[in-house]
RNA sequence: GUGGAUGUAGCUCAGUAGGUUAGAGUGCUGGAUUGUGGUUCCAGAGGUCGCCGGUUCGAACCCGGUCUUCCACCCCA
């Protein structure tokens, strides 16, 4: 017998409700990409293993799925090496292709490998799945899809200023309230630089960026296991708590990083980006947060990361500037910058405010009930006529008990149902019903067009 | 990867001094109602009690393992 059919740990399935959802999600999203600009592009679920490993640190190289080699993929190890490599680093040497861990990197390939049909600065969105090897959780997949934006070939913080419009709009349409947090991978240099431990800027930032949730404290116990000199967390601590407005924060920073080049050149980039937002400011919550590090340490500006105002869920929507990410592909010089949107967990977010569209919004507008075979010869054209008008419209397959049909219209809830019986057919109208009311009302063929267009 | 919970009908859950054919609500199917759904009433279908093994005369219940889901780390979308 076979075991109960089941899929791997962290993926789903989708039913109609859910997809019509997610649709709702990823169509609003490609929507604003497009009205931006932005080329869709796709590449595969598998790069080669070595595209793909250290890109994401020792952490990321950990969480990235491995393709097995096709055929005899032990016949080139000899039987030291099959039963003396430790698993983890045996499953890169019998393994050439993994699965994405992002879309980021592999547009990075991208752009390097079709530099010569790419015309520079190349905005491109890429909606698809990515997968991890992590451990799933609330909000947490091994399968999820990113929505990803980016510019490269562009230095101009104009890019950064027009995502972050991207996210306003996005949330916006979506009807959620976010934060989008903000700060600049330079002027955590600068701090790293200024508090005489330059080298340390990854495990500084990893520490600070725990301070919401372990507090003062916990961040300086981090820091001291870390090896981090007393001096260098005392000199540190001041920034992590200041107050103050946006402008008072960096005023502030300007003039502790003063001794550092990167740091004022940060500051310099913040103001500016700033500076642009204040021309055609944006809904959303905009804050310079000096905590927000990123883990992802191909980014060299700008980050920023977008948060719920409402469900506490991590990050829905995060992203930055890499300056150097297509030199590892062997194309040096190309600036890029580009945001990632969460669609999975955008979903969890607005289920659990319940902010998506009712289902008749989503789905089927008219259903005719299904009388008999004369009946439904009548009912063709009229029904061919309203789709190509543009309402979705379906008519019974079968001859069934009319309760039944009244009832898969109500399961669905399709709004409207069409009656087209004897009486009907002998004086040309059509009976119309609203699901909602109960009401019903003898049309025309083309008065049912007109009305259903105008009750969309 | 570390630590901790969880798993009984499609869904939400009952069900221990281990004892014959495992329950409720909801949903599903049919009927009451042969051109009218959502309410009500009646009937019916649906479970190898996550899986494997052990203890026992006997296991949904006790023990071990395993998988799933969830929670806290880690990390992140």
């Amino acid at each position: 017998m076979a075991d109960k059919p089941s899929i791997p740990k962290g993926t789903r399935d989708f039913p109609p409700l859910v997809m019509a959802r997610r649709m709702h999600i990823f169509d609003t999203i490609r929507g604003i990409f497009k009205v931006h600009g932005f080329q869709a592009i796709e590449t595969p679920a598998m790069e080669n293993l070595s595209s793909l490993m250290g890109k994401y640190g020792d952490e990321g190289d950990k969480l990235l799925f491995k393709v097995l080699n096709s055929g005899d993929f032990k016949a080139k190890l000899s039987p030291e090496e099959l039963s003396q490599t430790p698993a983890g680093k045996l499953g890169t040497m019998i393994s050439g292709k993994g699965l994405r861990y992002d879309l980021t990197v592999p547009f990075a390939r991208f752009v390097v490998q079709h530099r010569n049909e790419i015309s520079f600065p190349f905005k491109r969105y890429q909606i698809q799945p990515v997968w991890r090897a992590d451990r799933p959780q609330r909000g947490r997949y091994r399968e999820f899809y990113q929505c990803d934006v980016d510019v490269i070939g562009s230095n101009s913080l104009l890019n950064e200023f027009e995502l972050i419009q991207i996210i306003d709009e996005v949330f916006e349409a979506l009807g959620l309230k976010v934060v989008i947090k903000l700060n600049n991978r330079k002027v955590l240099a600068g701090i790293a630089e200024v508090i005489g431990a330059p080298e340390r800027m990854t495990d500084i930032t990893v520490a600070i960026d725990k301070l919401e949730k372990i507090g003062q404290e916990g961040v300086r116990n981090e820091l001291e296991q870390k090896g981090l000199s007393a001096d260098s967390i005392a000199k540190l601590e001041p920034l992590l708590l200041m107050q103050g407005s946006t402008q008072e924060k960096l005023d502030k920073l300007e003039g502790m990083l003063e001794a550092s080049e990167t740091g004022k050149q940060g500051i310099s980039e913040v103001r500016r980006l700033l500076e642009y937002v204040d021309t055609d400011p944006v809904g959303a919550e905009l804050e310079i947060d000096l905590t927000l590090a990123r883990g992802l340490n191909y980014y060299t500006g700008s980050i920023l990361e977008v948060k719920s105002a409402e469900v506490a869920i991590g990050s829905i929507c995060g992203g930055g500037r890499y300056d150097d990410l297509t030199g590892i592909f062997g194309l040096e010089g190309v600036s890029g910058v580009g945001v990632s949107f969460g669609a999975d967990r955008i979903y969890d977010v607005l289920l659990q405010l319940d902010r998506f569209p009712k289902r008749a919004a989503m789905d089927t507008t008219l259903l005719f009930v299904n009388f008999g075979d004369a009946e439904v010869k009548y009912i063709l054209p009229i029904l061919g006529q309203l789709r190509k008008s543009g309402i979705s419209s379906e008519l019974y397959p079968e001859q069934a008990k009319m309760k039944k049909q009244m009832s898969y219209a109500n399961m669905r809830e399709i709004p409207f149902v069409a009656l087209v019986g004897e009486q009907e057919m002998k004086d040309g109208f059509i009976t119309l019903k609203d699901m909602e009311s109960g009401e019903q009302e003898r049309l025309s063929p083309e008065e049912l067009v007109e009305r259903l267009s105008s009750a969309k």
